[in-house]
DNA sequence: TCGTAGATTTTCT
DNA sequence: GAAAATCTACGAC
């Protein structure tokens, strides 16, 4: 029921990428369970051109190498105790990614709750890109990953209604960038991240 | 309910 | 050794 995409969904400038994004769905195979969410929030790293990119003016480092590949690929990075998912963008050679930062949990909720934790509300499951990492079991195994194959792809999903785009968040000392609008996001859904709005 | 401080792992200088 | 694309706990109102 749920396909992979097709590969020419991630060939296309980084910024339409984030915003068609929007309203897809993560599914990720999970031993004999389906985990399922609609993204719901995305933002766009522009790479040189961006001081909130860890791709800003560097070369190719380990942690940074599939950024700078082929489109369609999976970019994670852990920070602190949690892991970050991205969307590998733009052609190679070209260090641009799209941060999955919210989604909605659709199906497999039992496993979600499992890895989230009992006491926890559904709208907290996933509302920040360390929480839906964690409630959909992706960690740095799925580096390198292609998002367009089994266990772990994006697959089509219905029509979005609104997108809304504002400034990024989480990224304070990366001066001009922050005004940047690259944020994309689901106009009025519960589970878009309101942290520092 | 809101705002602030501390946690903790990977990577780079 | 320091910083990072964050989350959670906890104190105040």
């Amino acid at each position: 029921m749920y396909q992979p995409i097709e590969k020419t969904f991630f060939e296309k400038p980084v910024l339409e990428l984030a915003e068609s994004l929007i309203g897809q769905y993560i599914v990720h195979q999970c031993a004999d369970q389906l985990l399922v969410a609609r993204i719901v929030e995305t933002e766009a790293y522009h790479g040189p051109e961006d001081r909130a990119a860890h791709s800003f003016r560097n070369q190719p480092t380990k942690r940074t190498e599939v950024m700078f590949g082929a489109p369609g690929y999976v970019y994670n990075y852990k920070m602190h105790t949690h892991t970050l998912m991205n969307v590998v963008a733009g052609p190679v050679g070209v260090p641009h990614a799209v941060l999955i930062r919210a989604a909605e949990p659709i199906a497999g909720l039992e496993k979600m709750k499992e890895n989230r934790g009992e006491h926890l509300k559904l709208k907290d499951w996933t509302n920040g890109p360390g929480k839906l990492s964690k409630a959909l079991g992706v960690t740095m195994d799925y580096y390198g990953h292609y998002w367009g194959e089994t266990p772990l792809f994006i697959a089509e999903g219905p029509e979005v209604i609104a997108i809304e785009k504002g400034p990024r968040v989480g990224i304070g000392n990366s001066q001009e960038a922050v005004h940047f609008p690259w944020r994309f996001f689901e106009k009025d859904n519960p589970f878009v991240s309101k942290y520092r709005v």
